[in-house]
DNA sequence: TCTGGGGTCCTAGGACCC
DNA sequence: TCTGGGGTCCTAGGACCC
C-alpha cells in the first residue's frame, strides 16, 4: 500500500453492450444482451436497460430471454469492433503514464506515480481521472467509463466498481480500512461464490467480519496461499505492482457443442480444428509449447483434463493434434461430450525441434495452419456435423451464415447490421453510429448484393 | 435457469533425484 | 532393515476472473 492514491483502475461501463448501442442507434436506450446466442449460450454483457429486468453477465441466454421483454436485442459479440475501441482507450491511458497494465479488453490499471502527473493529492488525481474519462467519451463516440484511484490495486478496483456507471471514486490514503470494512467479502478479488459460502458458515459476510478471523484459521480452512492472502487483503495489505506486460503462460481453444456429441469422427474433426486454432495462436505469439492438454466436458457438466508433456517444445499443429488424439482416446465419450478443448502450456520462445538435425523421431505430416480456421469444414457430411454457429462460421463455398449483430453492407442500401436470419432469409437494419434509427429490409440469405463488412467508424 | 471462452493461480499426490 | 528429508517435475482438478 502506497502513501498516495496513485493507482488508477479504469473499467468501461457495460462495454460490449455500449459499443453495440453506439453503432446501432435503434438500440440506444433499449435492453441489449451480448453473448452466446445459441441454445447453450451465456450473456457476456447486459446493457443497464437489460439489467433492470435481471439479465446479468454469465447468465444463460435462455434465462435472459425469459426475463427480458420483447424487443430486447440478443447479439453475438463483435470482437473486432470492441478491440478497435479498446485500443483507443489504452492509448489515452498511456498518455497519463507509461506504466499501464491491461487486464482485459475493457479494464486496466495505470500507475500515476510513474507518469507526468505531479499533483498526486486526492483532488489532483480526481481531476486527472475526470479529464481522462471525458477524453475517452470524446474519442470513442460516447463510451463511458468508471475509475477508482487508491493506494493499491485492490482498492482502486473496488473503487471503480463502487459507483458504476460513470463512477469516479478516490479513496484517500488512510481511509482504506473504514471504506473496506462494511463491504461484502465478495469485493475482494479471489473470493468467489465458493469461498463466500464457506466464509458464511463461519458467520463471515463483510470485510469487517473477515478481519476478525485469525490468520491460522484462514490458512487451515483455505490453504496457505489463499488463506494468507485473505488475511492480508481484508486488512488492505496489497503491494502488488502495476506490471506492464505479462508473458502468456498458456494458449487454448475450446468449443461447446449445440448438442452432446458421441460420434468419435465428429469429435476428431473438432479436435483437428481446435489443434489448428491453438497452433495458429501459438505461432502468432512466436511461442512453442511442451505440454498439451485436452479438456472434455461430459453431458453432466463434469470436466476432465488429460495432458502430456513432450521432451521438446513444439509449435506444430500436427504434433499437437497427434498428442491430443492420443489423449482423447483415453476418455470415455459414450455418454456424449458437451465440450471439447485443446490447450498448450509450458511455453518458450524457441523450439528445440528446429535445432535437431539427426533425430529419427517421426514427425507428423505438417498440418496447414488455416488462415481462417472457422472456414474449415470437417471432412464429414455437412448434415452430420453439429457446430455451434460462430461469428465466422461459413458453410464451405456457400453463402455466409449470418448472425445477429453482424456488420454487413448492401450495394444499394449501404451499411447495416443483421437483425435476424433463418429460413434462407436475412433481415438487415440499415443504420450506423452517425445515422438515426434505420429501416429494416429482408433479403434472400444468398443475395449477392449483401456482404460481410468491417465494423463502422463512429 | 442449466450453465461460453479465454485465461491465472493453487493444491495434492506420486515419481524421481540427491 | 519397516524407514529421512528436501526439491522439482508431472498430472488432474478446482476456484476464480473478465
Amino acid at each position: 500500500m502506497r502513501s498516495a492514491a496513485s493507482i488508477l483502475h479504469l473499467d468501461l461501463d457495460a462495454f460490449f453492450a455500449a459499443v453495440e448501442q453506439r453503432d446501432k442507434p435503434s438500440l440506444r436506450g433499449k435492453p441489449v444482451c451480448v453473448g452466446g446466442i445459441g441454445p447453450r449460450g451465456v450473456v457476456a454483457t447486459a446493457s443497464y436497460e437489460a439489467r433492470v429486468f435481471g439479465a446479468r453477465s454469465a447468465m444463460p441466454t435462455a434465462e435472459a430471454r425469459r426475463r427480458c421483454p420483447a424487443g430486447t436485442a440478443f447479439l453475438h459479440p463483435r470482437g473486432d469492433a470492441y478491440r478497435k475501441s479498446s485500443r483507443i482507450v489504452m492509448e489515452l491511458l498511456h498518455e497519463l503514464s507509461p506504466v499501464v497494465e491491461q487486464v482485459s479488453v475493457d479494464e486496466a490499471y495505470v500507475d500515476l506515480a510513474a507518469g507526468d502527473l505531479t499533483d498526486l493529492s486526492p483532488d489532483g488525481v480526481r481531476a486527472a481521472a475526470q479529464q481522462l474519462i471525458d477524453e475517452i467519451r470524446g474519442a470513442t463516440g460516447g463510451l463511458t467509463a468508471s475509475a477508482g484511484i487508491a493506494s493499491s490495486k485492490m482498492l482502486a478496483k473496488i473503487g471503480s466498481d463502487l459507483e458504476k456507471p460513470q463512477g469516479l471514486v478516490v479513496i484517500p490514503p488512510g481511509r482504506e480500512l473504514e471504506m473496506l470494512a462494511p463491504l461484502s467479502v465478495r469485493v475482494i478479488a479471489g473470493i468467489g461464490p465458493m469461498t463466500a459460502a464457506r466464509l458464511r458458515t463461519f458467520g463471515v459476510e463483510t470485510v469487517a467480519d473477515l478481519q476478525r478471523m485469525e490468520r491460522t484459521d484462514l490458512v487451515s480452512i483455505f490453504g496457505s496461499a489463499h488463506g494468507g492472502s485473505l488475511h492480508e487483503l481484508a486488512r488492505a495489505q496489497d503491494d502488488r505492482e502495476v506490471v506492464v506486460e505479462r508473458e502468456a503462460k498458456s494458449v487454448s481453444a475450446e468449443e461447446t457443442f449445440q448438442t452432446d456429441v458421441v460420434d468419435r469422427s465428429v469429435l476428431d474433426a473438432e479436435l483437428t480444428s481446435l489443434a489448428r486454432r491453438t497452433a495458429a495462436r501459438l505461432a502468432q505469439s512466436a511461442a512453442f509449447a511442451r505440454t498439451i492438454t485436452i479438456k472434455a466436458r461430459q453431458h453432466d457438466f463434469s470436466t476432465q483434463t488429460r495432458s502430456e508433456t513432450l521432451l521438446h517444445p513444439t509449435g506444430d499443429a500436427g504434433v499437437i493434434l497427434d498428442v491430443a488424439r492420443r489423449l482423447l482416446d483415453g476418455v470415455d465419450v459414450s455418454n456424449g461430450l458437451r465440450l471439447l478443448g485443446v490447450g498448450v502450456s509450458g511455453l518458450s520462445t524457441h523450439s528445440q525441434e528446429r535445432l535437431r538435425f539427426d533425430d529419427q523421431q517421426e514427425v507428423a505430416a505438417p498440418l496447414p495452419l488455416g488462415i481462417d480456421d472457422d472456414a474449415e469444414v470437417p471432412a464429414t457430411p455437412a448434415g452430420d456435423v453439429r457446430r455451434t454457429p460462430g461469428p465466422a462460421a461459413y458453410v464451405g463455398g456457400g453463402p455466409p451464415s449470418w448472425w445477429p449483430g453482424q456488420d454487413v453492407a448492401h450495394t444499394e442500401h449501404g451499411a447495416g447490421w443483421v437483425w435476424g436470419s433463418g429460413l434462407r432469409r436475412v433481415t438487415v437494419r440499415f443504420e450506423g453510429p452517425r445515422t438515426g434509427p434505420g429501416r429494416v429490409r429482408t433479403f434472400a440469405a444468398d443475395d449477392p448484393h449483401l456482404s460481410v463488412a468491417e465494423p463502422p467508424q463512429w
